[in-house]
DNA sequence: TAACATTCCGAAATCGTTTTCGTGTTTATA
DNA sequence: TATAAACACGAAAACGATTTCGGAATGTTA
């Protein structure tokens, strides 16, 4: 590559001193026209920038914002980038992306990569690795030096830094009383394993619904599964009984869609033999047969929120309180809920 | 934020210079074993890491890669990024994402932004408004200066730097052999419009297979989606007509998963009235009813082929010439093209 | 005891920029 | 004509690190 062109080059070009180059190419009054003039042209010509590296170390300032996150390959996930991207492009920031692949290990390195300098706050959803070894070390690092920290999604409220999630609770609230309306009696929960807070927040909401409607909860209608293993097998399991459920809850996208395939493989009726809903994560839902009514998740206003937290953080617009920022939910009712008139 | 402690203030704090931290912190025989031990001890409590920008600033490297995509939300392309990350992770380096949203000028900022010294190299898959202008001079310019670049799947042949590529024309092509096979006359081709490479890649290799098997070319079965109108509007009318086609070959999933929709609402059979056929981008064709047959196309290896020739590049590994790799696909056949035994 | 080697450390350059504070020259003013 | 103001520019510090080179203080050898 060939090396570009710099302040100094310019300056022994023209015998004059970097001071000068610099000034001149700021349009500072200090400088002669003149000599104005042709250093511009001159740098003009050579499509002069500023080292950004450069620049980074002497404002002290990168633009850059980091984040972490378990996935890439994931609809909630890269929207939630896309509204983080969106927002930070608008006030002049960078994004710089890294996936924990779910891994301790790799959440840790990537905070090591990213905290040395190279960005100026840290946007991160934990890894699931972390969630279950409940290692937070590295965060309160971060936190004990002040360091601009955004947590997304997957929290954990013992850290004193900004968060934004997803109304869990009242989502799967929301979404277990429609199921009751529609008459289901025994309403299955496709969840996940405890520690994933999300999993359990959507689970309290499931709970807070039948209790609030007088129903009584039956734990065998309540299924962890483990995402480490097969989930056609797992799910399979629910459904394949003598008496399967006559309605069921999945806290996501892919539970719901693999329930619905497996309940026709089944040859049960839906939504009139069991009715299927799940939280939103992508594209699949509206594509099933019959289509998947769905709790929708709103990552891209996720995401902005997210940056706009953290960017108020590094700029320090924040009084200096944490935030807890709540993105509701609604609910997309399609025909898996819904028998058509 | 606290400040990072820096060698500066390590070395104040022992009264030593600069230079004693630095090599003391490297374990440098120049330093005697009791100063090494103290400012070790010392950097280590106050968790001392070297400044990135300033590494970054004097050693002329960066370690990161940046990366243009038209979009995020989108399985193919996250699915590449994925890749890249990968690849660069192992490599010891970072990834950078920026996204173009198919906006010339947004790609040609991002462009600027990321050149001027913030990464060693550039991975970038061109905006359809890029390639609708036919505008490259910002890629040209990077080009002059022998500056790093790989380009992946929106390509464009004139531009001299590594590229690589699904292998579009031979995918289109096993697939349209494939429908043939299962005795389609009338196949009907869901393309974008001609700017678009990987589209008009795919025509050609629709084309060929047509050719090949001997069947007359109608060009009133070929259909140019325009992505920025409505979708399920444009696809309706290629099969709400009165003689509609006997098979499908969509260019992408969202198109074939509509076509698959839609043909189920005109209560034609799948796949014996009408077998359908798509691009793979993401989840939905495992979940569709019938599951529909893709060509699949290996967006992982893309990203990770990308990010190989890209470090190459960087780190001048690479003997002079530009490479194009293609990434060949594979039929994943289901049941919108294979009616069950 | 003279010469040399070893040990331990510091000064300074370098990466590319911005910015403050001089300083020398010219021009305007009293 | 002496003095002040205006003009045009340069030196140097700063951001935070690495590394080359040089040098003082010891220790070793002939």
């Amino acid at each position: 590559m060939k090396p570009r062109i710099t302040l100094k080059k310019i300056a022994s070009e023209f015998g004059v001193s970097i001071s000068t180059v610099s000034k001149a190419l700021k349009d500072s009054h200090e400088i002669s026209e003149e000599t104005r003039d042709k250093i511009k042209a001159f740098a003009d010509f050579y499509n002069y920038k500023p080292n950004s590296l450069a620049l980074q170390l002497r404002n002290q300032k990168t633009s850059v914002i980091g984040v972490i996150i378990p996935e890439i390959v994931h609809h909630f996930f890269s929207t939630v980038i896309d509204g983080i991207e969106q927002y930070a492009t608008k006030k002049g920031y960078n994004v710089m992306v890294c996936v924990s692949n779910e891994s301790y290990e790799k959440e840790v390195s990537n905070f090591n990569v990213l905290t040395n300098g190279s960005v100026d706050g840290l946007i991160v959803s934990i890894a699931r690795e972390t969630q279950q070894k409940n290692e937070y070390t590295h965060f309160e690092g971060l936190i004990k030096d002040d360091f601009p920290l955004v947590l997304f999604d997957r929290i954990n409220d013992n850290l004193a830094c900004d968060k934004v999630i997803i109304d869990d609770v009242g989502g799967a609230y929301k979404a277990t009383n429609h199921l009751v309306e529609i008459g289901s009696k025994r309403i299955a929960l496709l969840t996940t394993q405890d520690f994933i807070t999300v999993g359990a927040l959507r689970k309290e909401g499931y709970l807070k619904s039948l209790r609030k409607n007088g129903i009584e909860v039956d734990e065998n209608l309540i299924y962890k599964i483990d995402d480490s293993k097969d989930l056609y097998e797992q799910i399979k399991k629910v459904i394949f009984v003598t008496n399967p459920p006559d309605a069921i809850l999945a806290v996501n996208e892919i539970y719901a869609a693999n329930a619905l395939k497996i309940a026709k493989e089944r040859k049960l009726s839906i939504p009139n033999d069991i009715a299927i809903i799940g939280f939103t994560d992508g594209l699949i839902s509206e594509f099933t047969y019959p289509p998947l009514s769905e709790v929708v998740q709103h990552g891209f206003a996720m995401g902005q929120q997210a940056a706009e937290l953290l960017i108020k953080r590094i700029e320090q617009k924040t009084e200096s309180g944490f935030k807890k920022e709540v993105i509701s939910t609604n609910l997309k009712i399609r025909r898996s809920t819904l028998a058509p008139n």
